[in-house]
RNA sequence: CGCGGGGUAGAGCAGUCAGGCAGCUCGCCAGGCCCAUAACCUGGAGGUCGUCGGUUCAAAUCCGACCCCCGCAACCA
């Protein structure tokens, strides 16, 4: 089977990340673990794009050459990959010189074919969008966004016959009725491609910009920033370079994005990379924003989360599991510390954190800490539920199914009363009850693994296993029940997720 | 008539495609339990399903009109 290809879109280096930049990558990364988890190779991409006069500016302000102030943000992403304990397998910069060597070739190869021509194009022109402003676009004569005056600018420019993809793309959405999720967000570009497409400029004059990658042939134009980015995705597995590369991951499986970006992946990729000769990806993910309480975070509002924070205000996984539990991917979530602080003590402290203490301090009292043996419980149909969910990138429906199980067992234990079996002489009941919470355990372990792995190996290893054991064996059979093996000994360890002191309003 | 999403209990949401007892989580109130992280379990209160009209034995769900909120409108993650 093909390896597993995926890609985050590369975040503009212009900027700290953004929490919304957290959110992406957590998505992509839960994914990425859940199909390795499965037995997949996976092959997962994320990086930084870097070219364009917003950046050019930014550092000319910061007083640093464009590379290196690219390098400083880039730092700072791969540091928040880190932080987040994302599992990428390669980081590309788009300043980089493989990613340079890519795009020329592609450029070359799209020309060749000849969907790049020259145009004199004579316009408006908002250094602040880098785009040219048709008249009915501006009020009060300055752009709308950047309430700054437009220059009047005329120039030759390289432009790509977007128009001639029109029925190709028509045909494209028609094969393949899951290219674009959520469907929402697909039924929004099928109405984009009705209302028809136009050719776009792809090039740059060096006398309104020098950071990028020039025209080949052409040192006077260099090529406009979204023409170089959505290159990235070949780029870094060697396209026109290394063919075996480009062979083995090509076509992607799935390109996770932003809302905001999707006419530039679902219209524009396929249309460059059909003009290129090369495959289109399986599927575009589209993914909504997180609000903060109940607000759009901007700028002006000043209410922008910050990842690094939140991170060393409340930790990795807790960050990550309240992202997956609450965000769904389909749609816009909202972020608030009361919630936050609310999921944490339910479902981390209270439900699971609390039910592992339960089960293995039990089996420490009443069996010595010895595992007893196997009884039959059912675990088929959550498991079901959980693998329907997590393929649908319904993350928070995986992660409630999931929760099921911890549910179950906490009632389990009341109804049961394993405190009262224990005390008696014959252990073969308080065994099969305890047998069943600490096997449910490692079920819940492994469902919850792609979103929060560290936990899930702190619950192997108190539950008389470990992740070495566990990983030995591949998904399917470890979805089935009586995994965990009679005689381990238990461990007793620090609580998983010690309550928060919710502050009083 | 630019496009899209949404309005269901105090909060957040599912249910709408395929009409059939209005559900889940949190919060609140009462009780139970004593293994456990003041955690866990059970029960309860709380809703004219945005409004008006239509179809139907039956409408949150289908049809029509209207009101309100949010987002997008070629580079905000």
């Amino acid at each position: 089977m093909k390896p597993f290809y995926i890609t985050t879109a590369i975040v503009y280096a212009n900027a700290d990340p953004h929490i919304g930049f957290a959110l992406e990558l957590i998505y992509a990364d839960v994914l990425a673990r859940y199909y390795r988890m499965s037995g997949r190779d996976v092959r997962y991409l994320t990086g930084t794009d870097e070219h364009g006069s917003k950046i050019s500016r930014k550092a000319e302000e910061a007083g640093k050459e464009p590379k290196v102030f690219v390098d400083e943000i880039a730092a700072r992403v791969r540091q928040l990959a880190d932080e987040l304990n994302i599992g990428n397998d390669d980081f590309i910069q788009t300043s980089e010189e493989r990613h340079h060597k890519s795009v020329e070739a592609f450029w070359k190869r799209v020309d060749k074919a000849g969907y790049i021509y020259k145009k004199a194009y004579k316009g408006l022109y908002c250094v602040g969008c880098e785009s040219f402003k048709t008249e009915k676009d501006l009020v009060d004569d300055v752009c709308p966004d950047h309430k700054t005056p437009c220059e009047e600018v005329e120039e030759e420019n390289y432009f790509f016959k977007l128009s001639a993809f029109q029925e190709k793309l028509e045909k494209l959405y028609e094969e393949r009725p899951d290219f674009v999720v959520p469907e929402a967000k697909f039924n929004e570009m099928k109405q984009l491609l009705k209302s028809g497409l136009e050719d776009i400029s792809i090039s740059r004059s060096t006398k309104v910009l020098k950071w990028g990658i020039p025209v080949p042939g052409d040192d006077g134009q260099v090529i406009y920033v979204w023409f170089d980015a959505l290159v990235n995705y070949i780029s870094a597995i060697g396209y026109g370079e290394d063919d075996e590369m480009m062979r083995k991951y090509w076509p992607a499986d799935i390109h996770i994005i932003g809302k905001e970006i999707n006419r530039f992946h679902s219209v524009l990729w396929p249309a460059m990379l059909m003009a290129a000769g090369v495959k289109v990806p399986q599927q575009i993910g589209v993914h909504g924003w997180i609000t903060a309480n109940g607000e759009k975070m901007s700028k002006t509002r000043g209410n922008v989360l910050d990842p690094f924070e939140l991170l060393s205000q409340y930790g990795t996984e807790p960050l990550r599991y309240f992202m997956m539990r609450e965000i769904p991917f389909h749609s816009d979530g909202d972020f608030s510390i009361k919630r936050f602080e609310e999921r944490f003590n339910n479902d981390l402290a209270n439900e699971l954190g609390n039910l592992l203490n339960r089960a293995v301090a039990m089996t420490d009292r009443y069996l010595g800490g010895v595992v007893p043996a196997v009884v039959d419980y059912n675990v088929k149909s959550h498991w079901t539920d959980y693998r329907k969910s997590m393929e649908d990138l319904r993350f928070h429906d995986g992660l409630a199914a999931a929760w099921q199980i911890v549910r179950d067992m906490n009632k389990f234990i009341d109804d049961k009363k394993p405190w009262e079996l224990g005390k008696l002489d014959d252990k073969t009941e308080v065994s099969e009850v305890l047998y069943t919470l600490l096997e449910a355990l490692r079920h819940v372990a492994w469902m919850i693994m792609p979103v929060t792995p560290e936990t899930s190996y702190k619950i192997f290893e108190a539950i008389g296993t470990s992740v070495v054991e566990q990983a030995q064996m591949p998904m399917k059979e470890a979805a089935i029940w009586g995994g965990l093996q009679p005689g381990a000994k238990v461990a007793l360890g620090e609580q998983l997720f010690p309550r928060i002191e919710t502050k009083k309003e």
